[in-house]
RNA sequence: UGGGCUGUGGUGCAAUCGGUAGCACGUCUGACUCUGGAUCAGAAGGUUCCAAGUUCGAGUCUUGGCAGCCCAGCCA
């Protein structure tokens, strides 16, 4: 697989590394690792996340693992495990026979705070949730100690081998660090290392009914897999200290931690849970819908792994909290998908078009380049009848200046066809134009004109003895302004869901040869933008998400003169 | 009236030992074209958060401010 990364300048983080390897820290050893907890679908932001942690591992020459944090059983589902794991490989990245999970871990991390104990460096504590919570102190004020911080060793530890063996009820308990109620950073304020939860876990089932919390939990595992560079986001920074902590208490392997800034993208949200919201709200059909900024949504729309790739290769990684432009992404997919997608007609929302001059039971095999991009993709056959198919949007009765298609008394191009000139507009009662009669140049076949004549437009086409019906799915952006998460006072982000985000447009045509296309399939409608073959289609009918339009200056200039 | 982190064109990133700000996306022009695509050529856009200092020279160093973000879950 291609190495985007070594396209680029070092960043902050590949300078750190290579500090440490010039060094001769870790043996010249380089182990990343990607930890999602399997609570939700993966989205662009842990795509950078994965490209980092993956790209620097095969980049330096080392491993990249793939670990479940999976120590909140109330959260965490086996569906989300599946996916994940999916839509890594999808990415592209392969983790070979290290798939890990924190549940792996329970017992030796169960160990590891007896050690702690037995030091007289943690503590089992009554203290409700409340009551923590109200000796925790604030940021500007020390905390108190716990009454039960100098529980001796002998009772801590039965106490702790209890908790373990289910005696006591969810939340009455909890096995806490022994180091400074009074530090500034509230991490390190006797933080709660195991909480009582009578939970079944999707892994473990009933074996444990305390759970490790991902403080205590996290950077041991890092330790315990040799992790050399353990790389988080920034609002871990914090943390590190209390990580510190706990290996250089235990004596451990001490990865280093790097924080970097998450991915945030406008026009949409990044956070698992309000992901979730949309889901569960039925605001979406799923985790895949197509307008959600999940990997498997973005898979379903259409966009190429290697996009998303070079989107994440783009955008840099830096500790500077920013919002990148989802035109970048746009842009990246765009530029990906113009290579490699085979070219198709297909006609969204159809206006038939009669000719009147060309013979009624003639279907002409005209000659269509599949790839202009890329001429080994070679040629295909496209039907030409009598009666056929244009884009309704293509034809204006009174077009204004700049229009170059077609409208009454002027002529174009079909592409790969003829030149047609329209003759009459055939409407109904109310004024909708329902068809249009045309006569065509037999000379112009195959698109050019013999005496040079020129036409400024030319358009796309279906001819209707062949058609495939098909139902499109046209997606905007499922938020309508740049940052749905600015709400005013008692407003929620849900407000800011575009109302027009999605789009289904049934009865649209297309050429033949896109019979046998299977979901999955990409292609570009011509003039139409980029399109995929959607899970949903059936037998009797194909579905197509369209995952972008073309860049589109006249449609631009629509929009902007309103 | 705590701690941590961060401030470079609209946006995202660059700028080796301090050497006079560059790339990409976006925007706007043209050219070309059987996709109003692609491609090509060009333009606009920056007191590098502010101030003082060191220096021949500061985005880079020093000091002092200011602003933004994160932290008070038995979530991760």
């Amino acid at each position: 697989m291609a190495d985007e990364q070594t396209k680029t300048k070092l960043n902050f983080i590949q300078q750190i590394i290579e500090d440490d390897l010039a060094n001769c820290l870790n043996d010249g050893r380089v182990h990343t690792r990607f930890p999602p907890e399997p609570n939700g679908y993966l989205h662009i932001g842990h795509a950078k996340s994965i490209c980092l942690n993956f790209g620097l591992a095969t980049h330096y020459n080392g491993k990249c693992n793939l670990r479940f944090d999976d120590t909140n059983p109330t959260k965490e589902e086996s569906e989300y495990v599946e996916s994940i794991k999916e839509d890594v490989t999808w990415l592209g990245f392969d983790w070979e026979d290290r798939l890990y999970f924190a549940s792996d871990y329970f017992q030796c991390l169960y160990d590891h705070a007896l050690t702690l104990i037995k030091n007289g460096k943690a503590f089992v504590c009554d203290l409700n949730l409340e009551d923590m919570r109200h000796n925790r102190g604030t940021l500007t004020s020390p905390g108190l100690e716990s009454p039960y911080r100098n529980r001796d060793v002998a009772e801590n530890l039965d106490l702790f081998d209890r908790m373990r063996k289910g005696e006591f009820p969810d939340g009455s308990r909890t096995l806490r660090a022994k180091i400074d109620m009074a530090a500034a950073n509230m991490n390190m304020r006797d933080p709660v290392m195991y909480r009582v939860l009578h939970a079944a876990h999707h892994r473990t089932g009933d074996d444990w009914c305390i759970y490790p919390m991902y403080d205590w939990a996290h950077g041991l595992e890092d330790s315990i897999e040799g992790i050399t560079h353990s790389i988080c986001t920034l609002e871990f920074e914090d943390h590190r200290p209390l990580y510190d902590w706990f290996l250089d208490q235990l004596g451990v392997h001490h990865p280093k931690q790097i924080e970097f800034a998450r991915l945030e993208l406008n026009y949409t949200v990044m956070s698992k849970r309000k992901l979730l919201e949309l889901v569960e709200g039925g605001y979406v059909s799923g985790w895949d819908d197509p307008r959600m900024p999940t990997i498997s949504a973005m898979r379903r729309r259409g966009y190429p792994a290697s996009a998303i790739r070079e989107f994440c290769a783009r955008i840099g990684v830096a500790k500077v909290k920013g919002v990148v432009d989802i035109a970048l992404l746009q842009h990246c997919v765009r530029d990906d998908l113009n290579k490699s997608s085979l070219r198709v007609m297909g006609v969204i929302d159809p206006l038939k078009v009669v000719i009147e001059n060309f013979p009624q039971d003639v279907v002409e095999e005209m000659d269509a380049v599949n790839n202009p991009e890329d001429p080994s993709a070679g040629t295909r056959k496209v039907p030409f009848s009598r009666v056929l198919y244009i884009e309704r949007g293509d034809f204006m009765e009174d077009p204004p200046r700049k229009f170059f298609r077609l409208a009454p008394g002027r002529e174009v191009r079909l592409r790969y066809g003829y030149f047609i000139t329209c003759t009459e507009v055939i409407k109904n009662d109310a004024g909708d134009v329902l068809e249009l009669r045309c006569t065509y140049d037999p000379a112009t076949r195959g698109g050019d004109s013999p005496d040079g004549r020129k036409v400024k437009g030319t358009l796309h086409w279906v001819s209707h003895t062949s058609a495939i019906d098909a139902q499109v799915r046209l997606y905007d952006h499922l938020f309508n302004v740049v940052s749905p998460l600015d709400v005013p006072e008692g407003g929620d982000f849900k407000d800011n869901l575009n109302p027009d985000s999605l789009q289904v447009l049934s009865g649209c045509k297309l050429e033949p040869s896109v019979k046998n296309a299977k979901p999955g399939d990409r292609l570009q409608f011509e003039r139409m933008g980029y399109f995929c073959v959607d899970p949903d289609s059936t037998e009797a009918q194909l579905v197509f998400n369209r995952t972008l339009t073309l860049k589109d200056p006249w449609a631009k200039k629509q929009k902007k003169q309103g």
